[in-house]
DNA sequence: TAATCAGGTCACGAGGTCAG
DNA sequence: CTGACCTCGTGACCTGATTA
């Protein structure tokens, strides 16, 4: 999928700190999160709108408008993404794609359903635009920015539940104008956060219900505290958050339970890893909170075991597959298919290949299937699961220490005095030690000979290309 | 590379504010742009020409050819050149001195494509490309159109489309075609590389998917429109500028050589989502030389193991060995040039390389591949990408995706916000402004055509696509 | 093993400086 | 004013850690 930077909305490069980015605003935003002191005031009464062009005029408008959107030191995450939260985007996307279609002719028709969640998901969606006002082709963004973060997603749909759509709705993007007011907050207004999300289309099989999971289903793991990570409000920072806060309410009985309480609970939160811990307890109320940590899964799943149940069963592949099937007009029915894909998929791994699916072949996918709500461990399939990350600490001490520390120890501070304080905090979870371990190493077996074929891997993927050298290098610097 | 200052003809010491220029020419540029009223009208009827000797007697031309070339405070763009970009840059240089060689005999085939530069080292020139050829809005600016461009060699081969000549970055020039030719282009004809590269059927590995699929191999599905990602000219918002140039019909060979995608339609790019590339100009500072190697990278083999096999190993850096291959000795042609370069290049860096070169070592490269756009449509084929990246840099595929769409969309708040101050400046001198405030309105232009692109969007990669036309079978990779 | 991302590295260019 | 030089932020790419 493709998604563009909730900040300028140039490509993105990846999810990094909470939010869709390019590379650019990944390293502003690493670079002047510790030392936000040091940027100087706007001098356009903070309304710079933040776009490719204009990104590197206002470092003020552009750190707020990277804490608008969510981004957080704390909420970031490591490794792979989970297919859940994968098809989110594409969910998202295909939303968003039928609202565009819709808006044209409907504009009015939904209108206000959608807002833009401030909050929430307020990153991503709301920030993006919204599709449908535009005609078709006008728009100012593309459809990435709609593509919501994953996790919008999530929230959204726990929020809303049945709500209504996510997202964007309007939002315009930012380039033009709006958008970042922050002072205006946007998100504010927009609030609307309605998304349906999960049945953009409405799915065949899924409509009613769970496949995707309503918000209930939606993977336990998703905190609040997560949010907190992503959403701009809630940090610090914004101090202004609190103004938001008006919205905020509103936007709470929108939310679901965890969100609303994100939102309500959390005007802010420290960066530190307090904010962490904060959240959790805050928000979650105690009750959640057992995982410590790995604020994600834990509780999460306590909040949602229900569905999970069936939600299992639906599992993302399902999801995937009603979507697809929703998408392609050929396609019969899923099911069938799908068990063979999913034998294949798991198998593959490597190969993809891709070639050989000619016919409907199709790709499994493997997923794994949402976990109850119970188990904790979570997974991170929440997109916003922030697993790990150590930051946590939580749990394990052993690992857990080093790598917080290693990892983190540099920037900042703040981080780092989070999980000093934090690691008192592990006790509460031991789930995270779990997935410590695993880091073995890996690798290396091969390389040398390079052969393995993966053979393409998919290509995909190749972000980086062997060259043999034969001689000459190249050298690619400029100058020179 | 070495550059010519855009302006007055003399190296060129980087790429400031759009173009190549020296540093006098930045630094005067920078100054008088956000002066322009300061400057006093040109005693020679605004004909002076500007040259290194004379650069500092009139003013008004000085400023007035700056812009013409392209130059522009939104124009700029910061941090590293990506390696794509680099490659786009090398690969015109091997044009332009085949197209050199070849002319004189072959002028008559795509007379009027190229163009020469009148300043020098036409190979950038595409930047330079003067303005005035384009339309407004059409330059093409962005990285990724760039990088397209890069790609466009690869297009090239397939399609043929071609683009104006761009231009000639001065003035007089204009016409003259130049360019690169790619007809000339070295690389297809050295064809072997070319084929192969092009063809990705004819890898091994790869065999499916193309690096960059030549047009030809397209997917049926696949659109012009959709290749525009690829290839500047390509492009949606190209084409319109091909419409404009009068050139254009015979565009398809243009595309073939990247260089004269340049020319002709970079005249200046922003930093948008893709890079840029950009010649590299040859100051040399000391410092300089050192790296190049990074690219080299040992390590990233991780990734890839295999070898290069697979798709990867069309990587960038495939390409630049490819070229670089053809530049040298041995290959004939430009070779020799080449070679020096890049002994020196790789010199620097690191060393080893100079040594292994003999067998071949691997080398990663790493680069993020330009985006292209890939039509809506696409849709259908695509099978749901749920890739998180766009990145994807492996193959070209990726690249396809998205450009198209994201490319374009940028900036004009940059150029809002100087065009703002500036035009109020204006006074003075009237052309001058009008230079201006064409530009920023050119941008804008394009932006909105940019955004809607979502059409393009699909992103798929060539994997996808193929993907796609099987069946659906979903692709979770992230894609790249 | 593959995919992702936090962080680090350092090529680059905007700006500032100041002798000429 | 000019432009060689310097400083410093930016961002493309790399590295290693983490998760699926
Ligand atoms: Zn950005
Ligand atoms: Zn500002
Ligand atoms: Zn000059
Ligand atoms: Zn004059």
């Amino acid at each position: 999928m493709n998604q563009t930077c909730k900040v300028c909305g140039e490509p993105a490069a990846g999810f990094h700190f909470g939010a869709f980015t390019c590379e650019g605003c990944k390293s502003f935003f690493g670079r002047s999160y510790n030392n936000i002191p040091s940027i100087s005031d706007c001098k356009n009464n903070g309304e710079c709108v933040i776009n490719k062009k204009n990104r590197t005029a206002c470092k003020a408008c552009r750190l707020k408008k990277c804490l608008f959107v969510g981004m957080s030191k704390s909420g970031s995450r490591y490794g792979r993404r989970s297919n859940w939260f994968k098809i989110h985007c594409l969910i998202q996307e295909q939303r968003q794609a039928a609202d565009a279609a819709a808006q044209g002719q409907h504009n009015h028709l939904k209108p206000p359903n959608h807002m833009v969640s401030p909050l929430g998901p307020p990153g991503h969606l709301g920030l993006l635009g919204h599709p449908g006002m535009y005609p078709p082709g006008l728009y100012p963004r593309t459809k990435e920015e709609f593509l919501m973060l994953g996790l919008d997603d999530y929230k959204v749909h726990s929020n809303s539940a049945t709500s209504p759509s996510i997202s964007s709705p309007d939002s315009h993007n930012s380039d033009s104008s709006i958008d970042m007011n922050m002072r205006n907050n946007p998100l504010l207004k927009n609030s609307n956060l309605n998304k349906d999300l999960f049945l953009p289309l409405s799915f065949p099989g899924i409509g009613s219900f769970p496949v995707m999971p309503p918000p209930t289903f939606l993977p336990p793991t998703m905190q609040p505290s997560q949010f907190f990570g992503y959403h701009p409000f809630y940090h610090p920072s914004m101090i202004k958050s609190s103004e938001l806060s008006p919205t905020s309410s509103s936007s709470t009985h929108i939310l679901s339970s965890p969100l609303s309480n994100n939102s309500t609970n959390i005007s802010r939160f420290t960066p530190n890893h307090s904010e962490e811990k904060e959240i959790d307890s805050d928000r979650e109320s105690p009750s959640f909170n057992n995982n410590n940590n790995n604020i994600t899964n834990k509780h999460n799943n306590n909040h949602i075991p229900n569905g999970m149940k069936s939600a299992e069963e639906f599992t993302k592949r399902f999801y995937l597959d009603a979507v697809l099937k929703t998408q392609q007009p050929d396609n019969g029915v899923d099911g069938s298919t799908r068990n063979d894909k999913e034998a294949e998929l798991t198998s593959d791994g490597c190969d993809d290949d891709e070639e050989e699916e000619e016919e409907e072949e199709e790709l499994v996918v493997q997923m794994t299937p949402p976990r109850s709500p119970v188990d904790t461990k979570a997974d991170q399939d929440n997109p916003i699961d922030l697993s790990m990350k150590i930051r946590s600490n939580s749990t394990m001490s052993s690992k857990s220490s080093e790598l917080g520390s290693v990892k983190q120890t540099t920037d900042e501070s703040d981080d780092e005095k989070h999980s000093d304080n934090e690691e008192t905090d592990d006790h509460t979870t031991t789930t995270l030690t779990t997935m410590i371990q695993k880091r073995s190493h890996v690798d290396h077996n091969v390389d040398g000979n390079g052969d393995e074929v993966k053979q393409f891997e998919s290509t995909n993927d190749i972000k980086r290309m062997k060259i043999q050298i034969t001689t000459t290098p190249l050298d690619l610097t400029t100058r020179v």
